[in-house]
DNA sequence: GTTTACTCTATTAAGTTGATGGGGTAATTA
DNA sequence: TAATTACCCCATCAACTTAATAGAGTAAAC
């Protein structure tokens, strides 16, 4: 299941793509027009602004914009600092790799044989789709 | 993040289907083997049995066993049981629709437009592969 | 220097997961 | 037919995570 702060990142991120200009954007105004709570979204566009997707600007007449170029923004990199790992078990994830604890081989475990398929082929997703595929 | 629910009857799954014969085999034999809490496996096999994967047998010499082909188990049957939906945000999923509640139009929704190719790749592993494909 | 809007910390309710215990029941076997 | 074996079901519980909310603080613009 896709948790809410993913969802909301992402909505976000598109709402800021559309803009006509780069300008900033006040969090109240992507909260309100995304159906989203106003304080959850604060944090949400803290973490990204802190992975480096956006920027913020303080004051009247401020709120957060795009650092990058829609199509420079790779969905691998958004779902990993939103959702956490693209693998479903640790032993099969690249970025987040650990040992199974109850697992005492993955060579030869079912588990870590199928899911290491089903990696491949989000990572196939995510890496072939930026926020500028996103935008209707 | 997978479930240790799926993981376990995942896993279950695949030590029936590397029995000799397909005779029963006890929830203690698999457990054991598998490093996995006794009472909890047997729940993971009970509903594996009620979606018709499974058949058992009580009494002595009893236990569970594969009633089709492990090539004829398809992996999209087995995550939705023990997993659930396939989709990562309701609006996606095929067997388990339901509109986004916070979400005014799909038809515009980035989010449900990048899960749906997440889906189709995960469905397209999960198609291709049989129980069969998870023997090692 | 006041306003605006971002930044940070803390709290909390609700839900889910994974594990466990105990009792009951059906089917074998002797 | 009685005892044994192993499935079957119900209830409980700690731990964790998620999503939402509140409130105080801080930096920048006018």
């Amino acid at each position: 299941m896709l948790s809410k702060k993913t969802k909301y990142g992402l909505k976000a991120l598109t709402y800021l793509a559309s803009q006509k200009e780069n300008t900033p954007v006040q969090i109240a105004e992507i909260a309100e027009n995304e159906n989203i709570s106003q304080k959850f979204l604060e944090s949400i566009l803290l973490s990204l602004r802190k992975s480096g997707f956006l920027g913020s600007k303080k004051g009247k007449g401020g709120g957060y914009y795009l650092i990058k170029e829609p199509k420079e923004i790779l969905m691998t990199d958004v779902m990993r600092i939103l959702e956490g790992p693209i693998a479903m078990v640790p032993c099969v994830s690249l970025n987040f790799y650990e040992k199974c604890d109850d697992c005492p081989n993955e060579a030869v475990c079912s588990v870590n044989k199928l899911m290491l398929k089903v990696r491949d082929a989000n990572l196939d997703v995510y890496r072939n789709n930026t926020l500028a595929d996103l935008i209707i």
